[in-house]
RNA sequence: UCCGCGGUAGCUCAGCUGGUAGAGCGGUCGGCUGUUAACCGAUUGGUCGCAGGUUCGAGUCCUGCCCGCGGAGCCA
């Protein structure tokens, strides 16, 4: 008898076939018992008629406990009533492994806590599974979308000297002989590098920041894609942006309508963003937007011209539109010190945020980097960073240097939003979090 | 770090102006041939976050601490 996937149980309706799996939950009618079976690749409802099985059989399904490890024998078929559209007619069961004591996580209510204490157990059930289903979707279709376009995979070290924007907070560890080094931040220096020496290249890795953060949008340690092109600038950039990410909308719509469907998020909010035609505000337009909304009465403060947006200006910005909304050309002096001048104000430099509609907020950031020797060496003085920390970096510069370009997207505040998720905590299986390294 | 809320059964919660601990779910036993977090009956289950104080008496009032949740800042 073959083994079947529930991701592929339709293909073998009228068939009998093996299944291996764990028991989800079980109902009982009396002369009728109903099995929830999970295989890693779906859920699917089992029936146990009295008739169809030996004395033994029967009884014993109908004292199987939750997270039972199980093979089920039976035939496949097409019912209406069953979730899913289809069903295994139980002719035979074997038991291979049953739980010690009662299983956490029952078929009711838990709160966030009791379910994160236990999220090793958490995301066997439907809601993780689907969440980090498309998780892999976006990542799978992350690799293809740069592959397609002839950039190459490029590895940075975890392990750093160096800051690459001063005020971050950074994670020390301890090296040898009392030398220090920091967790990453953000492969974009190195991804520089790798650009001046591939042409086009993409990070793909972890990421850490040392911030007492308490929101729904930060992790102490999350996934971060950072692709950086030698002769690309400004427009091109955010052009790469667009459609990088209504590419990643229009996979998981394609490839993950079941998972959107548990999670019940409604893929109608999600198909602007998977057609593009993205909206640009500069800066300048954003700020005079936020005065017009405090002005309607909309729950939003307006901010002066130089100050940077805070969550709730982002947020009142994103609703304003059915799809990501870029917001480019910010003041020089509240954004990072490699960001290119604007070609027409130099006060101004050539950067974009992404926001993500719905209130998600900032997904992307990316920028045209400085590329002229002296200047970016006057910008490393004038942010009081140490030169010697940087003598590779300007390097870069100094050697063939061409106007480059690249940006970094939050994977896991991209799945919060595609998923309809109302904390990035969701989107990655063991969080790590200020208030929460376990398990 | 700051602001707000919370911690009572394995889980989700109720518990009034202080009077001696409750429900649903889960577990166990039984019933039911189409359930959809099934339902019905029985049964099981407590260091009321920790420490101290007030009181004849504290889950309830006071003080301190711990932990969590939501938000801000920072950012992806």
């Amino acid at each position: 008898m073959q083994r079947a996937f529930i991701e592929e149980i339709a293909r073998f309706e009228g068939e009998e076939v093996r299944l291996a799996g764990w028991l989800v939950n079980r109902r009982s009618k009396g002369k009728l018992h109903f099995l929830i079976v999970r295989d890693g690749t779906g859920f699917i409802q089992a029936t146990v008629f009295k008739g169809n099985v030996d004395a033994a059989t029967f009884t014993r399904a109908d004292h199987l406990r939750q997270e039972t490890a199980l093979e089920v024998f039976g035939r496949v078929k097409a019912d209406a009533r069953a979730p899913g559209g289809y069903e295994i007619e139980v002719l035979g069961l074997e038991v291979l492994s049953e739980p010690e004591g009662e299983y956490p996580i029952t078929p009711k209510e838990h709160g966030i806590e009791f379910l994160m204490d236990n999220r090793h157990l958490w995301l066997r059930h439907r809601r993780p599974w689907a969440v980090m289903r498309i998780r892999d979707e976006i990542e799978r279709a992350t690799h293809e979308f740069f592959a397609e376009r002839g950039f190459v995979r490029f590895d940075t070290p975890i392990l750093t000297p160096n800051a690459v924007e001063g005020t971050t907070e950074l994670f020390e560890v301890d090296l040898f002989d009392g030398q220090k080094a920091y967790l990453s931040q953000s492969g974009q220096l190195y991804a520089e590098a790798g650009a001046m020496a591939y042409g086009r290249v993409y990070t793909f890795g972890p990421t850490f920041r040392a911030e007492r953060s308490k929101t729904r949008r930060h992790l102490l340690e999350f996934w971060m894609i950072e692709p950086e092109a030698a002769f690309m600038e400004h427009e091109e950039n955010v052009a790469l942006q667009e459609a990088y990410v209504s590419y990643l909308v229009g996979r998981v719509l394609e490839n993950r309508s079941r998972e959107l469907e548990i999670l019940e998020r409604d893929p109608r909010a999600l198909e602007p963003a998977a057609a593009g035609d993205y909206p640009r505000l500069s800066y300048r337009e954003a700020i005079d937007l936020l005065a017009k909304l405090a002005d309607s009465g909309e729950d939003v403060e307006a901010i002066p011209y130089g100050e940077d947006f805070g969550a709730p200006h982002e947020a009142a910005i994103s609703r304003q539109f059915d799809r990501p909304v870029f917001v480019e050309k910010y003041p020089a002096a509240i954004k990072a010190f490699y960001m290119q001048p604007d070609d027409q104000d130099p006060s101004l430099v050539k950067n974009d945020d992404l926001l993500a509609p719905e209130g998600y907020g900032e997904i992307i950031g990316g920028s045209e980097r400085i590329h002229e020797p002296g200047l970016l060496l006057k910008r490393i003085r004038e942010h009081g960073l140490p030169e010697e920390v940087f003598d590779w970096y300007l390097d870069l510069r100094r050697y063939g240097a061409v106007p480059h370009s690249g940006f970094g997207l939050g994977l896991e505040r991209t799945v919060a939003w595609i998923a309809g998720l109302a904390h990035v905590r969701e989107a990655i299986p063991f969080p790590r979090m200020y208030t929460r390294m376990r398990p």
